[in-house]
DNA sequence: CATGAATGAGATTTCATTCAT
DNA sequence: TATGAATGAAATCTCATTCAT
């Protein structure tokens, strides 16, 4: 994976994974059809564990912008700038290619994050946390940041590093409303 | 410049290029060293007319919010979804084997872009149509939903339209503060 | 070999190479980096035995004349007009472009060589054998003409047949005077 | 010329010959049918001078050993490590691929200056000069070191050095008896 | 006469895939 | 199950040659 990661699939070789597994380049074919099938399922193992994290919901309790806030800084701790961040990158760029990959993604990651996160955003909104009614529809806007800071991290991070987690906090503030303390 | 997009840079065969443009191989080599040069000086070449886009900015007329209203229903026009919106994507795909490519584009379209962005929020704070200070440190905030409306289109559109005009309104009554009349 | 003697370096194809030994293209490379690695790990395995030649002297007995005059038989028949007279003739050629390989033929058997004759006439010069005492300093002197043989061979033998034997025999008479029978 | 001196024949590209002609690529088959015949023919013009000069041989006075002194002090300067010497090796190396070259070379230089040769050496004989009667036979001998000077500059002489000028002495003293003075 | 852009055959090199061991 | 040598199709790149201007 790492391999695919760092190169993208077509620019992987084999040679170079077998190397990495510690195995001969002869070895993978008993266990992969084909570099393609080797990628789509890698992709979906790595996928999986994310799955699990996103059910495992931590319980509800203090306000929505408290876990909110806890997500955020989870997923900053664990995807941007890391490895990680990357398989999004990597998604993002093959995904065109790759439709079942994009599917999975979209199946097991995207729709239950989206879902998830439309149910906390409606909760905030029936809390009076959040304001803008039309949030609910879309929280890809709640996500978005996020996502761009992934992809700043690994494009741009060396000429214009970006304090992540300072923007999703005026992110969070733009949502909820400038906080009092802090 | 299409093939690239459609494959990314390892699957593009000069092959196919050559007869898409309707010359021989050799003909391509009179023109770029190679196959990377040639990439790099194709992404570079598209990217400048949109550069040149950027600084014809239309005149400050009317409120900020109409200025940058006007702003997305240009870009969902002329990129979200088409063959200018994979450029976004080929630049994030390709970027780290391609710093040079991603450099040019951060230079030339990310800092001006943001720029432009930051002054135009500074202006709307001024004005009083933005509450939230902080947003002129990100100016990011306000353009990640249109990147992600751009990324949402070439990758899950099949599965689950996204009406990126909406979800810009709804982005915008969230900064500027909902419109009496819509 | 065989293939780089009769070609040149440059003029040889990797396609013939392969279907001379019997293998496919693309197996050359699991043994050689590239097609002038291999050239001159070539060069160089078919010189060892040269080398090796060259260490197994004959134990001194009889005259230097005699020595020489043996010496001189055995290259007649191994080497001028032989593949491994062209093997020499490819060293002139290409030595200037590849000087790795001009480098090791000197270290490996030109250098070793000419140490071997100048031991010989100085042991001729000794014995009052050979009367012109200066010639140690130039043992390319003895070698010349069967140089020149060779590459008579192989340019001219055609236009003008060379009987090398009688005149590597008239060289010897000059240097060591002329034998009473013959 | 130039080119093919330093690189050969099929390593040379018309791209380079053009280039230090100052002309463009096309103009060259103006004046040649193809890269073959373009280098016969450069060959044989760079020969043609060669051949005049040998025809202009000085006048027969002073001693034959003399003569062929001045010869080869002639031939030192004008061919041992220069360019002329360097298309020498030139058709060594190109020669058996190219007949109609090595045919030329034969014919005008080596047949000639063999003639010119035999005739000294025949002179020399009858005056009493030189006592091996059978030279005659091979004023390949004569030559020989010559040659091997021309071969061992542009090949070894980075590593061994080689004084040319007193190795033809002392190969003049083998043939005519060494001389009193100095 | 001269140009130089264009050609396309052919060269080297890579690499996913196979298969005898 | 594992190996790794071998394959050969395909990719990139070169360069002698042509030809409209």
């Amino acid at each position: 994976m790492e391999e695919f990661i760092s190169r993208g699939f077509a620019a992987t070789r084999l040679d170079d994974i077998a190397k990495r597994a510690g195995v001969a380049k002869g070895t993978i074919y008993l266990h992969f059809k084909d570099k393609e099938s080797m990628f789509e399922e890698l992709v979906r193992t790595v996928i999986v564990p994310v799955v699990a994290r996103l059910n495992a919901l931590p319980p509800l309790t203090g306000s929505v912008r408290d876990l909110i806030e806890a997500f955020a800084t989870n997923f900053l701790k664990e995807v941007i700038g890391t490895r990680r961040g990357d398989l999004v990158r990597l998604i993002v760029a093959e995904g065109p290619r790759f439709p079942s990959v994009a599917d999975f993604y979209y199946r097991e990651v995207v729709s239950r994050g989206m879902a998830g996160m439309r149910a906390l955003i409606e909760l905030g909104i029936a809390r009076g946390e959040i304001r803008e009614k039309n949030l609910a529809r879309y929280p890809q806007i709640l996500i978005a940041p996020a996502m761009i800071a992934v992809i700043w991290q690994s494009l741009f991070a060396r000429h214009a590093p970006l304090d992540a987690q300072d923007m999703l906090r005026v992110h969070l503030d733009l949502i909820f409303g400038e906080r009092r303390t802090t």
